[in-house]
DNA sequence: CTGAAAGCGCTAACAT
DNA sequence: ATGTTAGCGCTTTCAG
């Protein structure tokens, strides 16, 4: 933590030329046995840490990916550390983040996992993006220029930005189109999906009353509705408004149905979450699911697995979608030019108790 | 992704100096401001990213911190952990990570969780260290030589390996001890932990006849197990040989147990998720928990929430000791030199159904 | 308030 | 096989 030792104490104490220290780490093969040896016990006595920095910088290229990604746990960031020493006890017996199971792993946390492996099978390291304010700015200032390649999850940059950034280095973004940008799309095919619920919830179950429920509005949420509705459409079946909610008023919206007797058969929803807050709100209303009405979600987080009842949905394929955007990403930065900018990946329905199946 | 803008390329283009574009960038009071406005101008024309490598390399310092886990999924070819408890076989899917909701969050994740959120906060990146070959070796050539301090779990990295990366930028464990390395350590109260737990079973349960049992041997795990045996021998209680099982052993392990009818009152565990497999093991081998024996983790991990029976452990402040690694990590390497070089946070009992309660 | 210029530590031609 | 050396792009005194 003083002056750290660089190249040229290394190459002094070895005896050699930087050139040689740099070959001993980068291109072992370009020095002799004997040599190679008598650098690294040089390095290994100074305790030589290359500067990552320096390397890229000279490299032009940083053997990094980013992942900017949000959190939505955000909220907690405001609590502060006490600097060292030991926690007061009103930091432990307020609620941690995860005391309630529900919030992880969704759908974000899955594919940032399959990011993770792929970088690192590939050996390159990760940057995780997430700083909450300035956003824009930040990634421009901050991200961008150290990594090669940068996967961002949708609705949290202006396309502008995204644009400028792009203009660097290639860009993933999680989220379907391809339309205008200069970067690469990768999402699961929400269309398919969708008319698998559909179909099931008409065919196997005999119903023909939804109400499509979304909270934040996106473009994974606005396919989804679209492809519910042509199926419903196509089937004759008449379209009811959707409900959209902001957080936290789901219940007066439901009870508003629930009051107007207009509950539908089934709600069909945007997201796995929001299909549990939709279950959680009827069940607090007194509106047992599936026994008086169906619920449906999408992404197959693993929440809705071990909730009661278990919730039917279509599960996208979440760690492939990381791992290719990593793939996507290191192609690209190294000169490989593919035309497949957008990448839709399949899906595949589950069914569990929700629906009223099983 | 041709030849990307610099600060040249923006000084030329406002026509002014380079000094004064990164002025304008890092020091904006200094630059009066119609000077200012042409030099963004400018370079949002050209779609200027700064280059963060060579930032670095010019200050000294990254503005980021990087963790160092490992990850589970990359040991799930020779460690499972069971599927069983209230997850009905049909919600498991094929061929993705998550299709064992226990996995997660462990600890780690709540652990990297908190250092994210204070990282933000504070306003550093973060770099995700986590190959998993040549670990000491990439640590040090590829981490340790980008960030401005390092975290990590235990048990990764030799000893020789963090003390040479702590002679460059701060080092904090996840792990108990400040013996020798020059590097922190933050951990749980273990101690205190275990003492809850045995005085709950002897004091609440009336029992006397324990067995500690672990999987990897690591400082916490070996803290936790002299604790327990303190209390114990302080009690007068006769201890009892541990039962250190390696990964899948554990079902034969106990089965000895029981053939030779010394199954034990209780299964004290040094984590919930050898709990948790105890708990799965005995009950393929027919011994009901808590009905014929009672088990208690220690962590307070999701899983041990949502599994049946639930599991009475132990607590550990995980995303409050990510944080604080952050709040340490950022305050050692801008020069303040604490001295609590080693931090214990407090812990907490859960009591659930597994000890026999409820 | 702005410009000139000396590095920061490493890499990779190009020489030897 | 090894050495010389010119950058990589930015920051930051020090002058003006």
């Amino acid at each position: 933590m003083t002056k750290s030792p660089t190249v040229y104490d290394v190459a002094a104490a070895a005896g050699v030329s930087t050139a040689t220290v740099s070959f001993t780490f980068r291109n072992p093969g370009r020095v002799k046995e004997s040599t190679r040896e008598v650098v690294l016990a040089a390095a290994r006595k100074l305790g030589y840490v290359p500067n990552v920095s320096a390397r890229s910088l000279a490299r032009g290229r940083t053997g990094t990916l980013g992942l900017f990604a949000y959190d939505f746990l955000w909220n907690a960031a405001d609590r502060r550390v006490p600097a060292g020493g030991t926690l007061p006890e009103s930091h432990l017996l307020q609620g941690e983040p995860y005391d309630d199971f529900r919030l992880f792993p969704v759908y974000l946390d899955e594919v940032q996992r399959g990011f993770e492996l792929e970088c690192w099978r590939r050996g390159f390291e990760i940057i995780l993006g997430g700083r909450k304010d300035g956003l824009s700015e930040s990634i421009i200032t901050e991200i961008a220029g150290r990594v090669d390649g940068l996967a961002v999850f949708p609705r949290r940059l202006p396309a502008e930005t995204l644009a400028h950034v792009a203009r660097r280095i290639p860009v993933v973004e999680f989220a379907s189109g391809d339309d205008g940008g200069d970067y690469c799309h990768i999402t699961a095919d929400n269309a398919s999906g969708m008319e698998m619920i559909a179909s099931h919830l008409m065919s196997e179950h005999g119903l023909d009353d939804f109400v499509y429920v979304s909270s934040a509005s996106n473009a994974d949420s606005e396919e989804r509705r679209g492809a519910f509705n042509s199926v419903l459409e196509g089937s004759g079946v008449k379209l009811r408004p959707d409900l959209a909610y902001a957080p936290a008023t789901i219940k007066p919206e439901l009870s508003r149905l629930i009051d107007a007797g207009t509950l539908p058969q089934a709600f069909v929803c945007a997201s796995d979450i929001v299909a549990l807050e939709v279950i959680d709100a009827l069940g607090a209303l007194g509106v047992p699911v599936p026994g008086s009405v169906a619920v449906t979600g999408f992404d197959g987080v693993v929440a809705g697995a071990v909730s009661t009842p278990g919730l039917t949905t279509v599960r996208q394929p979440m760690s492939e979608i990381g791992r290719l955007a990593a793939d996507m990403l290191i192609a690209r930065s190294s000169g490989e030019t593919s035309d497949n900018k957008s990448v839709v990946l399949p899906v595949r329905m589950i069914v569990r108790g929700s629906c009223g199946c099983g």
